[in-house]
DNA sequence: TGTATTTGACCGGT
DNA sequence: ACCGGTCAAATACA
């Protein structure tokens, strides 16, 4: 009945055998699902590992062994979740603890036609889980360029204005956790605050991947998963339309650092020249990326739930082409 | 009919 | 307990 048809629509699973699995309502197929998942998982990280040990034969050092340390955490977190997973006393596995959404109608009332929530209707739900950077940007127009669904809307306590949340279209067919929050400008209500958290690590087919700015202008590479900061080069200036300025970066924990010096003062940090934003612009999500790497890589070891992670690596992009692409057809043989 | 938005409820963090 | 972020049923729209 009614689940069917959320679970059509919005997808809450990542993929479609979890979907689909949601409706058997059956804790028992959701574990061995989920550690068949993991499986999957701890299988490709221990590809990742061969291949690494073929690409760096001999050494383990620097660079290397980072990327090393980094698979080794992966390899521990599936082999963690498995072990959970698997152990008998294990309860209801905690992200599909909730997955019962029709079963636990004790009180079954349906009475009122308003939308009573069961308890067990978030579905891991997580709050906050992600150590993803956040970017304010100050905007005339809440298009961007990217393509948003909204799943909320709050009056926020101490604002005048409610503040809108988005997601990124993306985020169930290509898992990308980008989001955004936009409130009118306290100051200007013309204006929009505009907050991005997250990074796109989708690609979207309306975008033309072809906007790599010149090697030159950027940062030392940065490999990156779960944020999309390869990616995201390539598309437009996403956040950073003509009419936007970059306000603020900051770390969910607290203000990294203020990029240009002498505007402590102020709340945000302005560009500038507002006129040259355009181009400027790309530089933002590498901006934010190289603020975040200390933020990312101490929360590496706490954030189970998403594999944010990304790493300094000195070569330039096309050998990582060479370091990846040839270990491509290894990974996906099929 | 499928997709996007609205909006009250739920839930986690403080 | 409060606030803010997210979920998801209901609704609007194409």
């Amino acid at each position: 009945m009614k689940t069917e048809k959320i679970l059509g629509r919005v997808g809450r699973g990542r993929s479609g055998s979890m979907a689909s699995l949601e409706q058997e309502n059956s804790p028992l197929i959701h574990r061995r699902t989920a550690t068949q998942v993991l499986n999957k998982g701890k299988e490709a990280a221990n590809k990742i590992k061969c291949l690494l040990q073929e690409s760096f034969p001999s050494e383990d050092h620097g660079k290397n062994s980072m990327i090393g340390f980094l698979n080794e955490e992966i390899l521990d977190s599936f082999s963690e979740a498995l072990i959970i997973l698997t152990s008998e006393g294990a309860p209801e596995t905690p992200l599909d603890q909730a997955s019962t959404p029709c079963s636990d109608e004790q009180g079954s009332d349906h009475s009122s036609k308003k939308r009573k929530v069961q308890s067990g209707r978030r579905n891991g739900y997580r709050r906050r889980a992600h150590p993803y950077a956040s970017t304010r940007v100050l905007s005339k127009t809440m298009d961007d360029g990217r393509t948003w669904r909204k799943y909320g809307q709050k009056d926020i306590f101490s604002s005048k204005h409610p503040r809108s949340y988005f997601r990124c279209t993306h985020k169930y067919d290509q898992d990308c956790q980008a989001t955004r929050q936009v409130q009118r400008s306290e100051d200007d209500p013309s204006m929009y605050v505009i907050t991005y958290i997250g990074e796109h690590t989708c690609r979207d087919p309306t975008k033309s991947p072809h906007l790599l700015p010149p090697s030159h202008q950027r940062p030392p590479f940065i490999i990156s998963f779960g944020l999309e900061t390869a990616q995201d080069d390539q598309q437009e200036p996403q956040s950073n339309s003509p009419h936007s300025s970059i306000l603020k970066q900051e770390s969910d924990e607290e203000v990294v650092s203020d990029p240009s010096p002498g505007s402590s003062a102020s709340e945000f940090l302005m560009l500038p020249d507002l006129g040259t934003f355009e181009q400027s612009a790309p530089m933002a999500p590498y901006m934010e990326t190289v603020l975040d790497q200390c933020d990312v890589m101490s929360d590496v070891h706490s954030s189970n739930s998403c594999l944010d992670m990304e790493f300094e690596i000195p070569f330039e992009l096309n050998e990582i082409d060479d370091v990846f692409s040839l270990d491509h057809d290894k990974l996906f043989p099929d």
